[in-house]
DNA sequence: GAGTGGTCTAGACCACTTT
DNA sequence: AAGTGGTCTAGACCACTCC
């Protein structure tokens, strides 16, 4: 049973932007000009930059044309950063303190972070919203696939937008483990806890366009103010 | 600019299960059935029952037709009790206690809940895995939409099967709000939990298939043994 | 074998955006 | 005016399920 022609074209497009032939926020062909590329009609074209919409790949946009997903640093915190005020306005948190450094990944880190990297980039970072420190955010990613990451200090308050623009990875979505905690010294100092107050913990792995893991993030949230919202569907 | 073809067929369909015509789980006419009895083509027939298929109110299957969703326990489950084992493993969560009571509803409640409910009924349960309390629920809804529920005590395990089997109530989606927090005296004892062990605090709204803000629901977990996951994208 | 959804084509017309 | 995606049709063939 032979795999749909749409598929094709999905392959097509996805390799063309995983090389770097087609860049984040630019046009793809119209629907005549893929069909006529890949050799299929106008409809199949049609159905496979559908099914790339509904991916979060492209976005298609009536009478302009259909572009690559492009992470605006507004777009990503909105996705990714899910920290609210219970009225679900959005709130853009600012970056108080970064640090870097690269060094050997944990076994851990090796199993689960695409292409089993020996070295790791780590950024520490401590986020605030009207001054109010809220959340120490520390990301691991494979320094082979982000490289020279360290020299980038300061890094933009939206990682995703970065490791996009500058390293052409487009982050998709990821998996989230969160549990309540009492703090360490060390956080509950970050971020300027009362003692007896809990935070939440959540363990990231962030998920790009080819389904790579390609970013490992351990978050500690202050909930206290604000609530971590999510939706199930 | 009048509303597409599609639309009418989509509205058509989600009246008929509104009104009872359709049950749960049942079949719908085919594509060709279905575009004969509302004067569209075979494949604006077809859009139609794509986009509800991406709705999850129906769902196709190839060879044998097209069926509304129809919650199962595990489904119900799997979709919105999202406490796991590190591991991502499901493991179903028993019901030890129950109480159902109905009484006035709260401004809150009547501003959130469909129809502004005067009364509401209240159910309120602990839920174990493996033998040990995971999770203490109290779930909120109009008295008026889900006449009767006190009677049906012991409910199921799944509340929005019984939802869907005795009321038609089909519910498609939640928002949730997360916390830490330090349970009181009361949560700490239904939990049988050591002192200063923070739990997570969940606030959901839970929409149904017809966009309805049907239940209200405070959940307080436990997160030492296991993980709250979700997917954010 | 009959009925279902899944894929694919070819063409038409419309609405929107840009030049 | 030209080019884009959005809607709609009509028809073909295939794969799967069930009787």
């Amino acid at each position: 049973m032979p795999p749909p022609l749409y598929q094709s074209v999905i392959d097509e497009v996805v390799a063309r932007i995983a090389s770097g032939q087609l860049l984040p926020g630019g046009m793809l062909p119209s629907e005549t000009q893929l069909a006529a590329e890949t050799g299929v009609s106008q409809g199949t074209a049609r159905k496979a930059l559908i099914m790339l919409e509904q991916h979060g790949i492209v976005r298609r946009e009536q009478g302009r044309g259909t572009f690559i997903t492009a992470r605006t640093p507004e777009g990503s915190l909105f996705n990714f950063f899910r920290l609210r005020p219970r009225d679900g306005r959005i709130l853009s948190p600012q970056v108080e303190q970064e640090r870097i450094s690269s060094r050997p990944a944990t076994q851990d880190e090796q199993a689960s972070l695409q292409g089993a990297p020996a070295t790791v980039t780590e950024i520490r970072r401590i986020r605030s919203i009207n001054g109010a420190p809220c959340a120490l955010e520390i990301s691991v990613v494979s320094a082979d696939l982000f490289p020279g990451l360290e020299r980038r200090s300061p890094l933009p308050s939206a990682l995703y937008v970065l490791y996009q623009q500058a390293y052409g990875c487009i982050i998709l979505n990821a998996d989230e483990s969160i549990a309540a905690e009492q703090p360490d010294a060390e956080t509950r100092q970050a971020l300027t806890l009362p003692a007896d107050t809990p935070v939440l913990r959540v363990e990231r792995v962030a998920h790009d366009i080819l389904g790579r893991s390609v970013e490992r993030r351990l978050s500690f949230f202050r909930t206290d103010q604000l609530n971590y919202m999510i939706r199930l569907d």
